[in-house]
DNA sequence: CTTGACTTTGCACGTTTATGCACGTTTTAT
DNA sequence: ATAAAACGTGCATAAACGTGCAAAGTCAAG
């Protein structure tokens, strides 16, 4: 295998994945770990990734300001992606909500999948846009830039007019008791208007999210019908919300 | 074997394998591996390929995002973009079009400037999250993939809602007589419309730009009252716009 | 048919690049 | 606090590289 066809390689393993280990790579390639290492290096000096310890990440400039976040638990949600992109039935219009895990699921939908994606992310926009089947649509309105999504009365406008199969909701807070939460109040307010709009609505809460609680509440947990989440976490983390009717569906982390 | 018809067959493998090793080439076709080389670096010389150590990769789609393409020619784009984003002032709100061009005036536009950016490209709205002070505003709508920008009844309806001091216009051909063009009509006519609620439009425009037409008008040329074009034109190429009593901008490529 | 200009090819040479290993250091986990 | 894993650096080797050159081949004008 060529050089530079392998450093093609491991940015898309990063891309796909949402980060590279060193030593796992080395064993798929057939390489030692030196190589892996001095080409992750290579790349971080190219600005292309972000070199950990133990191997890498992505150093997405367009989701920079996402950086600090993305770094949480990065193959967690390239899994939640996976897990949610899969739900996705042809023919369906769903809402796919703005943060990095959605993005994730925007990567990952099949690449013959027709459907139709309505978002109010410009990031989620922009990656769909290299999609070759998929419909998008992109809710306007002003910009909230800490998670880049828009928000406001336009964006309220823009959701009146749609209703969708499946809303994927991203949070930062699931709880039982609380429900689900987020950090902004006009988000917390947009999510609950795509939620009134939309037939079902999955939430994607990587392990961080669960029982845990922000300021806004969006909705009591009992408006969703489907959470997905991690593979491999406790059963008291998620016990509580199978016995509230949810179906949990959880995502391998390959 | 004939030296074209070999190249042929190089270009070939290349699409069926996605890569070249000189040295299975040279053994496969019974030449020496010098050979192999310069044909190689001929291809290469040519674009047709891009030449990488131990062999060599396809020249477009798998490097696209590999280094990135507005690399290819940082230099006008860049340029162009920086003294577009000079001429707007602070207070000011101002639209945005889509495209690579409007992406570098995004990227250029001053850390501390404060205005309004409304724009329908999502990418654009990408770039100004990370922009402290500009308020952004996003314009929704059906996403046009081929220019990764809204267009449709929805945008329109946005569109109607707004009225800006100056509008960036992106354009495929811009001629004296036959007036400014684009590719697609949807996209025109997204154009004309932000052209109508726009005090002032200046059209950003490459070299390439300038005499030449694309299928679809957009406007005639007198709509505008500025073009921003590179450095160290011929005269020929912008005189026929001065004379229709349009201001000239030349960006320095420094 | 011959001549001379030009092209193509393979080889020799020295240079650059890629890779794996050894070694000592730093980071992480226990 | 300690052990294991991951790290960076220097080094040796082999592969791949470019260049200059000469032999073989091609072609058109004379």
């Amino acid at each position: 295998m060529l050089t530079q066809q392998r450093k093609a390689h491991i940015l898309e393993v990063l891309r796909r994945d949402g980060r590279i280990i060193a030593k796992t790579l080395s064993q798929e390639l057939g390489l030692s770990e030196d190589t892996i290492r001095r080409d992750l290096r290579e790349l971080a000096a190219e600005g292309l990734l972000q070199r950990v310890h133990g191997g890498a990440l992505p150093a997405s400039p367009a989701l920079a300001d996402f950086s600090g976040r993305q770094g949480v638990a990065p193959g967690a949600k390239a899994a939640i992606g996976r897990a949610a992109a899969r739900m996705i039935q042809p023919g369906q219009v769903v809402f796919l909500d703005g943060g990095t895990t959605a993005v994730q699921v925007a990567r990952n939908l099949a690449s013959d999948l027709k459907a139709t994606v309505v978002t109010h992310s410009p990031s989620v926009a922009v990656v769909l846009a290299e999609h070759p089947t998929v419909e998008v649509v992109l809710i306007g309105g002003r910009l909230f830039k800490h998670s880049v999504v828009a928000v406001g009365a336009a964006t309220f406008a823009a959701i009146a007019q749609v209703r969708v199969d499946t809303f994927f909701m991203g949070v930062t807070g699931v709880h039982a008791e609380v429900g689900l939460t987020t950090g902004d109040w006009e988000e917390a307010a947009v999510k609950r208007a795509v939620c009134r709009h939309a037939a079902e609505t999955v939430v994607l809460a990587s392990h961080e999210k669960l029982g845990a609680a922000s300021p806004y509440v969006i909705a009591p947990i009992t408006e969703i019908s489907t959470l997905v989440v991690e593979d491999g976490l406790p059963d008291y983390l998620i016990e509580p919300y199978r016995r509230l009717g949810i179906a949990v569906q959880t995502a391998r982390d390959p």
